[in-house]
DNA sequence: TAACAGTATGTAATAATATAACATTTATAA
DNA sequence: TTATAAATGTTATATTATTACATACTGTTA
């Protein structure tokens, strides 16, 4: 069960314009697409983003700056990430594949570290840039 | 067998020094310690950082803004990449793990992406850390 | 050797991404 | 209410990375 977060007036601002992007925005790109709606400074921007993270609403695609709302109902917090990234178009899909998150969740090895998060990035061309 | 590049001046110079840090550096970081060699403007730091990266000598920890020099003999691109990030110390090392490259790489699914390169960043607490 | 192509370098300016510091306001709950 | 945490507003600044243009070096081929 995912938690409610009541998300501020800026978290919501910020949140509804990514997830209806559809895609992966980067932080003065909605800056600017927020100014009208009174959000003036980066940091702003930054400190709503930083929270919707926290609480899993976005992602940060970290190879390339930019944030993507969740596209996996059961993310409650971003601490199991995977997204595959065409080259060419720059699409970016969220991949929710219970295999490989167990196999990543559970994965341990010999140095004796403890993880608790990862982040994978697969790259690639998509179905529509591969034929072209 | 892994291709023998002859680095250039300043890929040589600027390899040298991530490879003697042990760990990762940042681009700006680097640079401070190169302007005694000679090495003036960022754009110098990246062009090498580039080309480094580009033959598989160093990677960057996309999530930390920063370079390290492989630590696996075998990684002639970087094109199949894993690293353990300790939240705490910020250590970081290249996770070579047969087992774990070979899922990844052969990994596919249902969206018709095809895959050629990935990476993957675990994050965590080292054996030190854990123990404080 | 000479001409060429590809790679690397030097330099200045600037773009893009992100955070520090400080004051104020709003929401939550004991 | 009163305390506390969370969020906001604002200015300035730090950090990371690229554009643009001129020059030089390296290896290959005519
Ligand atoms: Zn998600
Ligand atoms: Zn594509
Ligand atoms: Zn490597
Ligand atoms: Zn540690």
């Amino acid at each position: 069960m995912q938690k409610e977060h009541n998300l501020s007036k800026n978290q919501k601002i910020i949140f509804d314009l990514i997830d209806k992007s559809g895609g992966p925005m980067k932080a003065y790109s909605i800056l600017f697409n927020v100014q009208k709606k009174g959000i003036k400074a980066p940091l702003q921007v930054y400190r709503a983003l930083d929270k919707l993270v926290e609480i899993g609403k976005i992602h940060k695609i970290e190879s390339r700056n930019a944030f993507i709302a969740c596209q996996n109902s059961s993310c409650q917090v971003s601490k199991a990430t995977a997204f595959s990234i065409c080259e060419s178009c720059e699409n970016v899909s969220e991949i929710s594949n219970s295999k490989l998150s167990k196999y990543l969740s559970n994965f341990s090895d010999s140095s004796g570290m403890k993880y608790s998060k990862y982040n994978l990035e697969f790259f690639g061309l998509c179905k529509k840039c591969k034929s072209k």
